[in-house]
DNA sequence: TTCCAACCTTGCCCCGGGGACAAGGTCAAG
DNA sequence: CTTGACCTTGTCCCCGGGGCAAGGTTGGAA
């Protein structure tokens, strides 16, 4: 005969453990010798055994003896669970690998994917976080939107003119916003954005929210930036004053 | 900018959970609107992630701000201890599949090979089911000499006159303890009994609860089992009393 | 025998990591 | 201008035990 300790040393719990199973009527409380001790036969560590086996699969205490009652097919939905956490804390393992990657971290594969096509190009650090900081955004807003534009942009990448007013850019992004050398960039600029696929392109651009366009096409921060975007948009409404409207959105943007 | 709900959503986590994060200082608080709503950049997307991706591993919400200011190796342990959990998780399934085998959820696996090469031999199930509870107490009382006793009773399993003593108790268990029959078990039991490794050979037989002893030789609720013990050692005690006092211990036991 | 450490008993409070709900203020779109 | 989905702070609650108190018991060694 057990005592209470020997029982629980036995299932590898703690005797607070077997006691907290007792008073959640898991396990039958045994009866005492003459000093009031509990004393365990062999069916006990049989049916503690079979308690803590439950447990430590993540059954809540509360449903064990139901579990213990059921059929098979309960313990087979409970497997299928610690697989699947198993599969989870596999996943955890490799984001923990990618702590100190803020791209792999908190964006989509796909515009991880971009980012990785991006930075061959040798943009500046700044461009390159900015560009990573406005997915991110964007994909926390919309990521179905965001994932449409970024099918789109990836392609544009093979664009070799595209690359080249990114690295105009990337270069100017610290110039006065009244240098002349802005001029040229907005005339390539708005050359491309003619024939780059537009927004309003997509599918559900009705539903695409109007932050997401402009984080996207922002000038985020830099005033030479800014002045880019207001030649581009000059351009580009000078050009087609005669068929449409002006169309903000149609700046080529940076990402 | 995002809001609480929208951060919250591209983590994975509650909003709720954003705030337990503000609230122990895991996560700086943002600017507010102008109707005190919380407004989050990218910056804090990455913070968030961080913060979600250690959380989910396992680290306390506490030591999380150490750890993301330490170096490498703070994080390696984290992902050592992921895998072991990992593994942890991958035992517990195995044990979750002998639910129903009693054996293997209590017994240490030189026990449970004991116990599958004594099923074949064919006793009662009331049999074996006593001696797997003989070996489960034993066992939690006191391991390593139990797993010593283990291996001498197992290799007894290969003489065909230990097994015949065994079947011979088998059929006996139910008989009237004045059975005459008994007389003939007893005789053989105890020839076979004299050439046993006997508990009282093994190395620290001084340390040996005696609990464990009257475990193994004890004759379990069957009465007929009671007197052959009596007569096994009445036996014994015969046969040897010019050269040593009787020994209780040494009549032959059933496991 | 007497001692001591290691058990055992009940009872109560505490913890992490949020979830639930209240009671109200705010936003955006139709 | 309403409606439903947000946001704000605040409070209480949950599980699965851990820790401690304050006392009784046991068993082996000196």
């Amino acid at each position: 005969m057990l005592t209470i300790g020997q029982l629980a040393r036995q299932a590898g719990v703690s005797a607070k453990a077997v006691r907290v199973y007792h008073a959640k009527g898991l396990l039958p409380e045994p009866e005492r010798d003459a000093s009031g001790y509990r004393r365990y036969d062999a069916q006990a560590v049989i049916d503690l055994a079979r308690i803590v086996t439950l447990a430590q699969a993540g059954v809540p205490l509360a449903r064990i003896p139901q579990v213990l009652d059921a059929d098979e097919t309960a313990i087979e939905q409970i497997d299928a669970e610690l697989r699947d956490r198993i599969r989870q804390l596999q996943r955890r393992r490799v984001r923990l690998r990618d702590l100190d990657r803020p791209d792999r971290l908190c964006l989509p594969p796909e515009a991880v994917a971009f980012m990785e096509r991006l930075r061959p190009i040798g943009l500046s650090e700044r461009h390159e976080n900015a560009i990573r900081d406005g997915w991110i955004l964007a994909c926390a807003l919309a990521p179905d939107v965001s994932s449409a534009i970024l099918a789109s942009r990836t392609a544009l990448l093979d664009d070799p003119e595209y690359v080249a007013v990114l690295r105009d850019y990337d270069e100017a992004i610290d110039w006065s916003p009244d240098d002349p050398r802005l001029e040229a960039i907005a005339v390539t600029a708005a050359a491309l954005a003619r024939r780059m696929p537009l927004p309003s392109d997509l599918p559900d651009f009705r539903k695409v929210p109007r932050q997401v366009v402009e984080l996207l096409s922002g000038h985020r921060g830099s005033p030479a930036w800014k002045r880019l975007d207001q030649l581009v948009t000059q351009r580009l409404s000078e050009a087609k004053n005669a068929t449409s409207e002006p169309n903000e959105a149609a700046a080529p943007d940076r990402s």
